[in-house]
DNA sequence: CGATTTCAAACCAATTTTGAGCCAATCCTC
DNA sequence: GAGGATTGGCTCAAAATTGGTTTGAAATCG
């Protein structure tokens, strides 16, 4: 069990390889670790923001085991990256990712995908509406049927369907109230209307699946306000899963083509 | 496997270069923490509130403990901090968190309780765990063992027991390889560490309590490495489980249970 | 074949970390 | 107030780590 050679089961080899701290997971391409591959990890691990800028890289000789390499191999690497000005190297002290590179765009809403967010989501939700129902106030119901009411009224609209959406979830993480909840809620907001997926927000949102989701979110409304715990779960649950489902349809298509 | 999910979007995200598998090799990080790493966790301790202003941090000789480094090594980090103009520096007295530093600004640390904490952990954690089974490299595995080995040599010490907790269930949050994961749980993070608990966290953390606390972080790691997504989730779950339940019982009357 | 690259091992110099010890200022208890 | 304990300040040399370099053999590729 050493070389699998396939992207998909990345995680699986990685799994075997615990033991030794060799191969990684950069089980992907047996034959050529060549210095201009590395080069180009190394690139776009430091481009991606994986080395905060000013963050001391791990040592030649860490590299070398990690990537199954020699230091000298490393070293060439190192030094092409050197002379594009993306790292600093002091000696006896270590390799440093430059403070110019990449300031930006650490914005967790950039670096999500709309996967991610589900999963986490998915994590998240169903409890929080648990939470909903049992800690929700009068006044909290009330709020959320004026949600509704808006955001059935704006059917049509999708931009206008994501603003009361986003206003209806964050009702229901003010309704737990628990400040945590609100506090990451706010944030799951802010990368879910994130301009990111503008695009593809207006492809899944047909006024058709509009007009569905506010069926669910009519009946999770019903289902806080009767404090129905099992019912609200599950049409959360539902919800997300079908929305995963969605999303794995108009994303895949997307991204076969280049 | 949802690692294709995962990558594919990364991909999507990248948009070039290496797509998906850069993480496999390159996800690595110093396993020996040197002063500025030190540096920079108690930077982010202070600014989260960890420690109030004025109040006076532990001895440099503590610290050096609880680091597992020598306190020259601690001394250059809190030298550090002090020309940071974050801590002052009294001789005979201690080290103690300069009253300018931004402390008051979160909120949600403070205001958010116990049960309130354990009920969010709880949706999120068992979640997080399944996610970094699937997901995590053998770097990452590597670095929570590094973590569980720091945590058992600290079996004694609450404080420094609590500054690995923190650091193994982070790299977890980090192991899923989701972003908004990671930022989720760093303020997570946040707020269990904040000081409003740290009078009850010595009650509490009796050095018998700290000893279960590491048998079930073992064998979650166990769970993670052999990749038994079950195991891993049935562990957390139950160890939150068991959490608000002290909880409930010492505290509040209100509680969820089901 | 010849050129280039990679590998492996060793050594060097710069830097950091360590561990020990001692001092003076301060704090705490009696 | 006295005395012991604790704390930051400081020195110093050994040990560990790190990038820099050399050398020569092996592998790779045109």
């Amino acid at each position: 069990m050493s070389k699998i050679g396939q992207t998909s089961d990345a995680a699986v080899a990685v799994a075997e390889g615990a033991g030794g701290l060799v191969d990684a997971g950069s089980a992907m391409t047996d034959p050529v670790h060549g210095s201009v591959w590395i080069t180009g990890q190394l690139r776009q691990a430091i481009l991606a923001g994986r080395y905060a800028p000013g963050e001391k890289l791990p040592a030649e000789r860490q590299f070398a085991a990690s990537f199954a390499a020699a230091r000298a191999t490393i070293r060439t690497a190192l030094s092409r990256l050197e002379t594009e000005q993306l790292v600093t190297r002091r000696p006896g002290a270590g390799t440093f990712v430059n403070v110019g590179v990449r300031g930006g765009n650490d914005e967790v809403a950039e670096l999500t995908s709309p996967l991610e967010l589900i999963e986490v989501r998915l994590g998240l939700e169903p409890n929080m509406v648990r939470l909903a129902v049992l800690n929700a106030t009068g006044r909290d119901i009330e709020r959320l049927a004026s949600a509704i009411e808006r955001m059935e009224a704006a059917a049509g609209d999708s931009e206008s369907f994501t603003l009361w959406d986003e206003e209806f979830h964050q009702l229901i993480a003010e309704a737990t109230r628990n400040p945590l909840m609100v506090w990451i809620y706010r944030k799951i907001n802010d990368v879910r209307t994130h301009r990111q997926w503008n695009a593809m927000k207006s492809k899944v949102l047909t006024p058709q699946r509009i007009a569905g989701y506010n069926e669910q979110h009519l009946a999770l409304y019903e289902a806080i306000r009767t404090r129905d715990i099992e019912a609200a779960v599950a049409i959360v649950t539902d919800h997300l899963h079908s929305a995963r489902r969605q999303l794995a349809g108009a994303n895949l298509p997307e991204a076969a083509q280049p």
